[in-house]
DNA sequence: TCGAATTTTCAATAAAAAATGAAAATTTGA
DNA sequence: TCAAATTTTCATTTTTTATTGAAAATTCGA
C-alpha cells in the first residue's frame, strides 16, 4: 500500500470511529490528521485535505483545542497560525478519557445523587431502584480507580510489573 | 422527591447520556426503564411510558437482544411477550464493553494492521504514521488487559485486594 | 384450520446534527 | 494607523439519524 493510501484510510476510519462513540467525524478527521503529519498545518492545508469548508475546520478545531488534543503553533516569520496534535498517544487516550469522564460521566452522577433523596424509600419499588442507582454509583468508581491504576502501571514500572501477573 | 418523578428522570438522563456515546437515545431510555422495573414490561407498556411508537419500541428491543441486554420472558397464561432486564450492573457494564469492542475497536485494528503494510517503508513520514499506528495497536491491547484484569477483580478477591493496595 | 391478537417491517416523515459560506471581527506587518 | 491577511461567527442549508404508522407477517388459542 502507498503511504498517501493508507494516510488516507487511517484518517477515514479514525472519523468512523470517532462517530460511533458520539464524536463528530470532521473533528476526529483533523485530530488524525494532525497525529501523522510531520509537520504542523494550517487551517487551509486541513480544508485542503479533508476538502471541507472554513468554518467547519475552524469551530473543529476549536473543540480539540478545548479537549487539549492539539496546540496553535507560531512559525517564525509567518502569519498564518499552525496546528499540532500531541503524538503521544498515551497520553490522548488517558486525556480524552478523563475528558470525557469529566463532561459527562460526572454530571450524570452528580444527578443521580439527587434521585436517591426520595421522599419515602418503602414505597414499593423504590427498593430496587436505589439498588440500581447505587450500583451505578459505585461502578463509576471502580472505573474511576482503574484508571487511576493504568496510570500508575504506566508510570511506576513495579506496579506494572505486578498487574501483568494477573493478565 | 417522589419515586416516579426520580424514575423519569433516571429514564430521560441515561437516555441522554447513552446519545453522548453514540447510542440511540430511545435505546438507552427502554433499557433504562426496564432496568428500574419492578416486573417485566411488555411492548406496550414501553409505548406507553416513553410515549413512543410501536415501530420504535419494536426496533430498539430487537437491538437490545442483540447486545444481550434483555430478554424476552415469556408469562403463563400470556399472549403478549415480555420484556426484562438484567439488573446485575456489572454484568451489563462487562457486557457493553466487551460488545462495543468487538463491534467498534476490533475492525478497526483488524485495518490498522492492513495500514502497515506499505510499499515503501522509508518513505518520508512513514516512520511517524507507523509509530502512531503501531501505538494506537499497543494501546488497544493494554485496554484489553486492563478489562481482564477488572473481570478478574471482581472474581477473585485476592486480585481485587491486591488492585486497592495501588490505589 | 381459522382468525384475532400480536409482532415485525420499512417507506415516508420528522428531528437532530453537521457543514457551508459569506459577513464581521481580529490580527499584524508596513 | 491602515489595510490586507487571517480568523471567527452564525444563519441557512445539507446530511444523517431516528421515528412514525400502516401494511404485512407471524403466532397461537379455540
Amino acid at each position: 500500500m502507498k503511504l498517501d493510501e493508507a494516510k488516507q484510510q487511517f484518517v477515514n476510519s479514525w472519523g468512523a470511529f470517532g462517530t460511533q462513540w458520539g464524536i463528530n467525524r470532521t473533528m476526529a478527521q483533523i485530530h488524525a490528521l494532525l497525529l501523522i503529519s510531520t509537520a504542523p498545518l494550517t487551517q487551509d492545508d486541513i480544508m485542503e485535505q479533508l476538502t471541507i469548508s472554513r468554518g467547519n475546520v475552524n469551530m473543529n478545531i476549536r473543540d480539540l483545542i478545548g479537549w487539549g488534543l492539539i496546540d496553535r503553533v507560531i512559525v517564525q516569520g509567518e502569519r498564518k497560525e499552525y496546528f499540532n496534535a500531541d503524538k503521544d498517544i498515551w497520553k490522548v487516550a488517558t486525556l480524552i478519557i478523563k475528558e470525557r469522564k469529566k463532561r459527562e460521566l460526572d454530571p450524570m452522577l452528580k444527578l443521580l445523587a439527587t434521585l436517591e433523596n426520595l421522599d419515602d424509600k418503602k414505597e414499593k419499588g423504590a427498593k430496587e431502584f436505589l439498588q440500581v442507582v447505587g450500583d451505578i454509583k459505585k461502578l463509576s468508581k471502580h472505573a474511576d480507580s482503574l484508571l487511576d491504576i493504568m496510570i500508575k502501571a504506566e508510570e511506576n514500572k513495579f506496579i506494572g510489573a505486578v498487574l501483568k501477573i494477573f493478565k
